[in-house]
RNA sequence: GAUUCUGUAGCUCAGCCGGUAGAGCAUAACACUUUUAAUGUUGGGGUCCUGGGUUCGAGUCCCAGCAGGAUCACCA
């Protein structure tokens, strides 16, 4: 972050100052009305020019192209671009030239928003734009946007790519690169799609705290904080799982959640510390029935996005259409390891493990070893989507006991592309047995596991009352949105994806310069001499300081009187 | 957390063996009435990420730090 303002930014504060005094505003309070879109214009006055006889549309200036007394410029808005022709006497019929000479050709810069009044033409290239008879200033743009070339075979020059500059300042990326707006409109299409499908079931779209006591319904690490008046810890909810329980529990038959949740752990490609998940949960369902209801959904959901059921990731073509392969766990790693894994013991899935090549640590129980052998040699080659069902039980705290499979929980995993996207229950609702499960779980704790499930008693409360069997899913929004957009990181596809703080270089206010005596239009040369706090300043030779004052006023042809010397001798006794 | 790469003008990037900091675009001035990566001429613009060290001399070499990327580890 540049401490001064550059060359170029100065600039414009003084154009901003020029405008001011011709009478212009550069943040008019009025609203604009727009009667047409770039895209709209662009694709439908060829076929219907009489349409387009008198437009008006607003946004930002995206390129110059001055050539005297006429010029074209770019003009962006939220539908794309459309070029604009302006010609200094059409836009000054009169004597008085400046509106062009001054106001368009000198005082307006990149990434200025004005709004154009005109009409729809093509030009001698056979470019379709807009020939501007009136313009107004709607916004200035003080800072500079980086500049990004296409030529006519649509290659990028110079590309805004840097992923830094990208992720903190994406109000640029997005209006220097439009394109990425596409993965946040499939974004937004891929959660309403969702909503609409499951309200049509008849399902009911519920809110549950963010701020909870006791962080339950999965196994990660929490975010603290403290309520004040309360006095208490409260946590970011690392799952909603418990609460939507608590409702069903209520009497109601489907609800379902979309939401952030925020796990305190290590970010990568795949993981920001808050994201954003949906689970629903249906009563009197169980698990074989949601990988039908999942199945539907997603080709729904992919429909509504891509218009086609099937979607090109990486080098992939994944189709949402169901139904989708079924392996139970044991099953997956028979077939990709040729190993049966499902009557070890302990010490024999460490032996297999072994043989395979896999690090394990003694901490690892049985459910965790048969999970390691699953990650490194069966997920990978689940592309299209894939369901592993039946899960051992250590691993999986809240879902009902298998009703045939000694061991085993009814739960799913739903795979695609090699990644685990969405996980499904029978849900528990044996109030006896989920205590004990809880129990467990704090042996784990107490064993050092600091993502082990703390026990809920008021859950256990609503379980007792009695929960009807139920069928309980999430789905990772963030990761099935990658799929859709065919993103490999998961920074691509939100807005604002975490970043440390940025360095702020210690600045000193001019009000700080001003206090020692230093007259207002001065405090920016001193700046921009390095000076950037008083200690500097006074850490400074006085002499030294007085001579080059006098030089940057020079080299900056500043218009500013010259402090005397006495005065800024008494800068440095202060 | 580990390894590795990167950090130079508003943006994208050069910068050799250590010797006064470069280009394109952007910007400023002039010219130009259908351009489109417009063009031509001229000019301005730099905390070379920060702090140490080596050296007569550091953008460049060494050390430490900061920020980001990639890979790995951790993590439903």
């Amino acid at each position: 972050m540049s401490i001064v303002l550059s060359e170029q930014e100065i600039l414009r504060r003084e154009k901003l100052n020029q405008l001011r005094a011709l009478g212009i505003n550069p943040y008019p309070p009025e609203e604009f009305k727009v009667t047409a879109t770039a895209q709209d214009i662009l694709e439908n006055f060829e076929k219907f020019p009489d349409t387009y006889k008198q437009v008006t549309i607003a946004g930002r200036i995206m390129s110059f192209n001055v050539m005297g007394s006429a010029s074209f410029a770019k003009l962006q808005d939220s539908t794309g671009r459309i070029q604009i022709y302006l010609k200094r006497d059409d836009i000054c019929p009169g004597e008085d030239k400046t509106l062009y000479n001054t106001v368009f050709k000198k005082l307006l810069d990149l990434g200025d928003y004005i709004g154009v009044k005109g009409y729809v033409f093509t030009t001698q290239t056979g470019e379709v734009s807009v020939h501007v008879q009136e313009f107004t200033l709607l916004s200035k743009s003080l800072k500079p946007l980086p500049i990004v070339k296409r030529d006519e075979e649509g290659n990028i020059h110079d590309a805004f790519t840097d992923p830094e500059l990208r992720y903190r300042q994406r109000y640029v990326d997005l209006t220097v690169n439009p394109e990425f707006k596409q993965i946040f409109m499939k974004r937004s299409k891929v959660i309403s799609s969702m909503r609409d499908y499951f309200n049509s079931q008849g399902w009911m779209e519920v809110e549950t705290p963010i701020l909870q006591a006791i962080h339950g319904g999965a196994a990660a690490r929490p975010f603290k904080t403290h309520h004040n008046t309360l006095d208490m810890q409260l946590f970011l909810r690392i799952a909603n799982e418990l609460y939507l329980k608590r409702l069903i529990v209520a009497g109601f038959d489907g609800v379902y959640e979309f939401g952030k949740m925020f796990r305190n752990e290590g970010m990568d490609r795949t993981h920001n510390p808050e994201f954003t998940s949906v689970e629903i949960y249906v009563a009197y369902k169980d698990y074989i029935w949601m990988m039908e209801m999942v199945e539907n959904c997603l080709e729904y959901v992919t429909r509504a996005v891509n218009g086609i059921p099937v979607v090109q990731v990486g080098e992939n073509e994944i189709n949402f259409a169901g139904p989708y392969t079924r392996l139970t766990m044991y099953e997956s790693i028979q077939k990709y390891t040729g190993i049966d894994v499902s009557a070890m013991d302990e010490a024999a899935l460490r032996k297999t493990c072994a043989d395979l090549n896999i690090e394990i640590d003694d901490t690892m129980g049985k459910g965790k070893l048969i999970d390691e052998i699953f990650s490194a040699k069966v997920e990978a080659n689940l592309i299209q989507p894939t369901y592993i069902t039946d899960y051992p039980i250590e691993m999986t705290p809240l879902a009902k006991k298998h009703r045939s499979k000694e061991g085993l929980v009814e739960r799913f995993e739903l795979f695609v592309n090699g990644k685990e996207i969405a996980n499904a229950y029978s849900e528990l609702n044996d109030p006896i047995d989920q205590r004990q499960r809880f129990e467990e779980q704090l042996e784990l704790a107490g064993r050092g596991d600091q993502e082990a499930m703390a026990m809920d008693d008021d859950f256990l409360r609503a379980l007792e009352y009695g929960m009807p069997p139920t069928s309980g899913l999430g789905i990772g929004i963030d990761r099935f949105v990658m799929l859709m957009t065919n993103q490999h990181t998961i920074q691509e596809v939100l807005f604002f994806p975490q970043m440390r703080p940025e360095k702020k270089a210690k600045v000193a206010t001019a009000d700080d310069f001003i206090k020692i005596g230093v007259p207002a239009e001065w405090v920016q040369v001193l700046n921009q001499m390095g000076f950037n706090t008083i200690e500097e300043l006074k850490a400074a030779n006085p002499n030294k300081v007085f001579n080059d004052l006098g030089g940057m006023r020079k080299k900056l042809k500043l218009d500013i009187t010259m402090p005397a010397k006495e005065v800024v001798m008494a800068w440095f006794e202060k």
